[in-house]
DNA sequence: AACATATGTTAGAGATGCTAACTTGATGAG
DNA sequence: CTCATCAAGTTAGCATCTCTAACATATGTT
């Protein structure tokens, strides 16, 4: 986790000592290197030019990747959906369909996604939306709530999105958003231990699909 | 509600004409004047020269009352914290005790607050936590869901705060939680009126009380 | 080879957070 | 009443940050 790999690029064509004009990928180097800061230091105190000393190239560089700040963090942020979503998929395989267990095993993602990454969580989550307002990021929201509504329709033995099903994701979706700050913000053991984390979730995965 | 009140503060005694050296109260006015740019700007766009400005203070001035930007935007958390309690304890008023309705009225008031003060909200809770750490938010924090645990306990006919009461008031908690920022990110408007909140919060307190 | 383009660089303007050193005015002791 | 003191302002200025403009260097197309 957190993989604080060498972002500098160069190929290996160049000359070892000769530092290359022309970094290689410094889009992606500059993406990694926000996403470790967000990390290191939380969203609020990243900043361009020390990402751009962590990737080695000058505080103008950015701007010809992207537009601003904003873009930059917002490309970090895409990528983390990507990943919270991979993870969700993930976690679905081998699970039978229509189990309740699935329901509960998207939203154990969601929460250590948010226990994990907790920098680019709250930069998506945490209310930085005026700011970063991507509608890549919207439509990838969605597309996650998607999977769970399917799932949660699977469970109650519906063919189709009803209105009910609607409903009752939208209020887990609720829940295990809250948990996830509340778990993030107060410290795992404060709660998380105190209840075990799963089988919270199975508890309100219960009351909820009843 | 957000009243955009004067905030210079001489009191009538000095002659009109002549600004004042001292300002009469300029901490109040200080924080009086961040609560209104965060709302306006969000959090992350606030600065410290601007509520100088809005203050008619120079850009020194609030370092003779706080020891940093941080310290000032707690101190307007902080206020902010003790009217949400506020609003929490006359929601209760005339509402029976041990009524579930009571366990509702506390969750409208926090989705409430989230939507009416979201630059508030989202100091306190959106993950600012690592920057904002005043020992007496924390303590608040306890006092609001000691309000709601009492209510709980009440409503289950327990005597006292069982762990099963803790459990589901950890719960509710939650999702209330999870629900404000929903709420606030994606609009009123989206999900909000789609099932009407107050019936949303009544389904979640009974499928937790019972 | 020559040009166009993409991707770097340096220089610098304007805003910000915060400190240091100075000024002002309110207050209480004699 | 006077004056010394102290709290609460001010101005000046440093370090840092975002972002732009103008210039430099690779890359690749013709």
């Amino acid at each position: 986790m957190t993989s604080t790999k060498k972002i500098e690029e160069n190929t290996g064509q160049t000359p070892a000592g000769k530092k290359a004009y022309h970094h290689g990928d410094l889009r992606a180097a500059l993406i990694e290197a926000t996403r470790q800061l967000v990390e290191e230091k939380g969203p609020d105190s990243f900043s361009v030019s020390e990402a751009c000393r962590r990737a080695g190239v000058s505080t103008a560089a950015p701007y010809k990747h992207f537009k601003d700040k904003t873009e930059m963090l917002s490309a970090a942020v895409l990528e983390g959906m990507v990943r919270l979503r991979g993870n969700m998929q993930a976690a679905l395989e081998g699970i039978p369909e229509g189990s309740p267990e699935r329901v509960t095993a998207i939203g154990m993602e969601y929460v250590a996604f948010a226990l994990n990454e907790p920098g680019i969580f709250r930069l998506k989550f945490g209310g930085f939306t005026d700011r970063i307002a991507d509608p890549r990021l919207e439509e990838g929201g969605q597309q996650s709530f998607g999977i769970l509504l399917s799932e949660v329709a699977k469970c109650m033995g519906e063919s189709e999105v009803t209105e009910d099903v609607r409903k009752r994701s939208f209020l887990m979706w609720s829940f295990v958003h809250g948990l996830s700050f509340i778990l993030r913000d107060h410290g795992l053991a404060d709660k998380g231990k105190e209840f075990e984390l799963h089988s919270l979730l199975e508890d309100v995965s219960e009351r909820m699909l009843r």
